[in-house]
DNA sequence: GAGTGGTCTAGACCACTCG
DNA sequence: GAGTGGTCTAGACCACTCG
């Protein structure tokens, strides 16, 4: 039998009994391979496993941390459109790209006063021509100046700002629904109207202000997540 | 700079652009070692993310192969029912829990002969009475003897599988869809026909074996998963 | 400067697949 | 039996943190 499971497991229960106090580290890479009688390179497997799954995280120099208890939310990741429609040719419809006053919604999802100028961007991603997902982003337009000024129809909107802008993106926050499209989304994606679709919120932050909020809007016939894990 | 994040972009370059052919494994591992002039542990790392992100998987002692164009990408993890239905009282409605002959479609989906047994269990799970998720297990009966003599209505099947009759869950495959429900889905949840929900499908491996299929219908105007994270 | 995690090497043995 | 991926070792050098 492998031994790293065994260290994982045996790590893990540690943790979920707080054996290890937050704040402080873990023994280092080193002294647990002694402990459990291994290579490090072996110990540390078991420790990127646990790192994976939100358990610890690492800090270069510094050691490896308890990450406490909020792990384990559900979680899910979203790639970037073009990799998961990878094989088939993608294309990008802008369908608005323009600067408006922030209405009330707006200014609460921004923290921004209402009027405030907001970068409003509608676009449609398709692959070979079928319509998948529809995007709707609303970002600062103080921080973001010269964004209009970009190929949207080609370039990332993502890599523009923070390539070609210099907005250092920190956090990102995000929810993932299951929604029926109203009539205006089921007309873009050329479904039903009420067909079900995956709802994405999402908000951007650089530091505490907040970037961008994005709706996105995927067809939920054409899409899947998909995960695997060792229990 | 480190050398694995190059031989891994070089890798997925490759499989995006149909260098290696669909159903073919791609050069060994030493093969790949030697191409890049590196260690094999070196090359095995890139390869480990790639997997990981998945485009492509291994088959011990045949290869590596690329996983093909489906639209399916991304990582979830669900959490327990108990735990995100916190706060409220939940509570479990059993509707059906019983031995069935493997039908074609449960053959495929399980790996076993047509005609096999299978335990099939159907339950409701609600907070404070309404009615949010519901779950249809199969699952191997020769492997999982017993069973149907646990109280379902309280126990976590799971838990008694792996806690009672000492099977080892060693893996666990799972998708995420947006569907519409259908009449007979939508009148268990007490929604109307067609509201849009979260399909999980979920396959538990014992090594290679197959424990359990599961689908999960969840109210999508009831559960949104969250994620945050640092880009 | 001592200690930490990040990466890498050149081997080794094993379980597994496949013709 | 040849080849594959899975695991492991005992080293090494590096970038980084911290007192």
């Amino acid at each position: 039998m492998a031994k790293y499971p065994l260290i994982k497991s045996t790590l893990k229960e540690r943790l979920l009994s707080s054996h290890y106090p937050e704040g402080l580290p873990l023994p280092s890479e080193p002294q647990l391979a002694k402990e459990f009688e291994v290579s490090r390179m072996t110990a540390r497997r078991a420790i990127d496993e646990l790192e994976r799954e939100g358990y610890v995280y690492r800090i270069q120099g510094a050691g490896t941390f308890p990450t406490g208890k909020r792990f384990r939310q559900g979680v899910f990741r979203v790639r970037p459109f073009k990799e998961w429609a990878r094989g088939a040719e993608t294309s990008t419809r802008v369908l608005q790209a323009r600067i408006v006053d922030a209405t009330p919604e707006m200014g609460i999802v921004m923290q921004i006063p209402v009027g405030d100028g907001v970068i409003f961007i509608h676009r449609v991603r398709c692959a070979g021509d079928e319509p998948l997902v529809i995007e709707k982003r609303y970002i600062n337009a103080e921080m973001a100046q010269g964004l209009l000024e970009h190929n949207l129809a080609v370039e990332s909107i993502h890599e523009v700002m923070v390539e070609k802008l210099g907005i250092s993106m920190t956090r990102v926050e995000q929810s993932l629904e299951a929604v029926n499209l109203r009539q205006e989304e089921a007309d873009l994606l050329q479904v039903p109207l009420g067909t079900a679709a995956f709802l994405i919120r999402r908000t951007s932050y650089s530091g505490v202000k907040r970037v961008a909020y994005i709706n996105y809007w995927v067809r939920g016939d054409r899409y899947a997540f998909q995960d695997s894990f060792e229990p």
